[in-house]
DNA sequence: CAGTGGTCTAGACCACGAT
DNA sequence: TCGTGGTCTAGACCACTGA
């Protein structure tokens, strides 16, 4: 059982780690291991490679960074089960006037709580913070104010059956921060039902993605794998005259999907 | 010089490697090493923190997986330089006619050359195939035919200044892929324009995104720093009564950012 | 209890870049 | 040539899981 076909080759260039993670990662695409079982222990495979243990970990470090396998202390290691669900986020609905608004044809609900919702997700908002704050650079430069004026921030972390799935602060200048914009529990609608009840006008939304790998902090406050990369979304809220929120999420990357639907003209 | 304010704790629950990268996260944030710095290398480390090589190169593997550094051979390991140019690519103009369309207002230029022109950058594309193929079980899906159903794809790959940026493969169904859309250059304004030429109406595209790390053959051929995730990008481009074209791209992470302009109604 | 993965050490040889 | 990071070994102790 020493010398198996896909056994490596030490005098190749291809470091031996290396080869060691192409043999599994070709085990993983062949389908001879599915989502959730169990691969070769560590000692199974440094009699199989006939490498040394940091060798073979070294090789599992290597799929677990591409997100395809993860560890379990003191049982082993696994293929790793992708998320249950992926939660879509669509542009055509959870942005809509008909989703949060004011009117009676709206069902009333926040953004992200339309889209779990649909996807049959329990939705929970926890709040981190409520509170004034000196404007970040960036929030600044979209919100048209200077930096470190006062704005005030909603911070919350939203879990989708009962998993943390994005981390999301809501600037808003501080004349449009009043009343239920400054409570825990803004109502049905949210913030932008409650921005309209104040008599502004929202004509549009821009929004921004970017994409990184998390730092540890985020890693814990949204409990994610390793191999695991975020969202950076930015999205502004405008009237037709000036910005009014400015919306910063960090979203777990294998949480969510976005769709956007593009008119040709 | 041994025992510096932030020097580890072997007492500690954490383990030294990550308290080491801690430390450096931290020296990272307050700025004491700005981007393309020399950090300290891994034998001044050692003799700093007290520990062994291996520990202080998985504190260095940490800060690789974040995206924060990266190593040169026989130089030393630098902070990361964030690439010169994000390129945006943007809803409101890419995917409108008046960039790809026939008519006489139109810029003529495909979807990722006039955003790449925008932001200054050198395009260029490069075809890796082209033929026919039997429709993988996704593409099969959003073109409404049959899994295994031959449909002509365009694989090629972008690059931008001269640094890939990424891999776009373009499905159509057999009677869309005539004439030029087989050729490997397709002409001003690319694959939509040419549909049009042929008297179909594009009304919209339905745009999907998720997010994952790369296969170490995509982070070779997108020549990708460690600790930089990919997009997974799905394209439909629609009449009103059909899917004409199915865009299946993967693209650095770390190159673009996406911005969408979505109506409040 | 035995087996698993998690951490850490000490030492070795190598390829590479700068000088 | 020297210092850098890249790979690899052999061995150790630990914490955890499951039978």
């Amino acid at each position: 059982m020493a010398a198996e076909p896909w056994a490596v080759d030490p005098s190749s260039d291809r470091p031996i780690y290396k080869q060691i993670a192409d043999a599994l990662r070709q085990r993983l695409d062949a389908g001879e291991y599915g989502a959730g079982d169990k691969l070769p222990s560590e000692s199974e495979l440094m009699q199989q490679f006939g490498a040394s243990r940091a060798t073979v970990r070294k090789a599992f470090d290597v799929l677990m960074g591409e997100g395809r396998v993860e560890s379990r202390r003191g049982v082993g290691i696994f293929v790793r089960i992708p998320p249950s669900a992926l939660f879509v986020l669509r542009d055509t609905d959870r942005l809509k006037r008909k989703t949060w608004g004011a009117n009676k044809h709206s069902s009333r609900r926040r953004p992200f709580e339309r889209d779990a919702e649909e996807s049959g997700a329990r939705f929970r908002q926890e709040i981190r913070q409520l509170m004034e704050v000196p404007a970040p650079a960036n929030v600044a430069r979209h919100l048209a104010v200077n930096e470190g004026d006062p704005v005030f921030v909603r911070r919350r972390r939203i879990s989708l059956d009962g998993r943390p799935a994005h981390l999301g602060d809501s600037y808003l200048p501080l004349d449009i921060a009043v009343g239920a914009l400054r409570e825990r529990d803004t109502g049905p609608g949210g913030t932008y039902a409650r921005i309209e009840d104040a008599g502004h006008r929202l004509s549009h939304f821009d929004e921004q993605l970017t994409f990184r790998m998390p730092t540890s902090t985020e890693r814990r406050a949204l409990r994610l794998g390793p191999g695991v990369p975020v969202v950076d979304l930015v999205r502004i809220a405008h009237t037709r005259t000036r910005p009014l929120e400015c919306f910063v999420a960090v979203m777990a990357g294998d949480r969510y999907r976005f769709a956007y639907e593009i008119p040709a003209d």
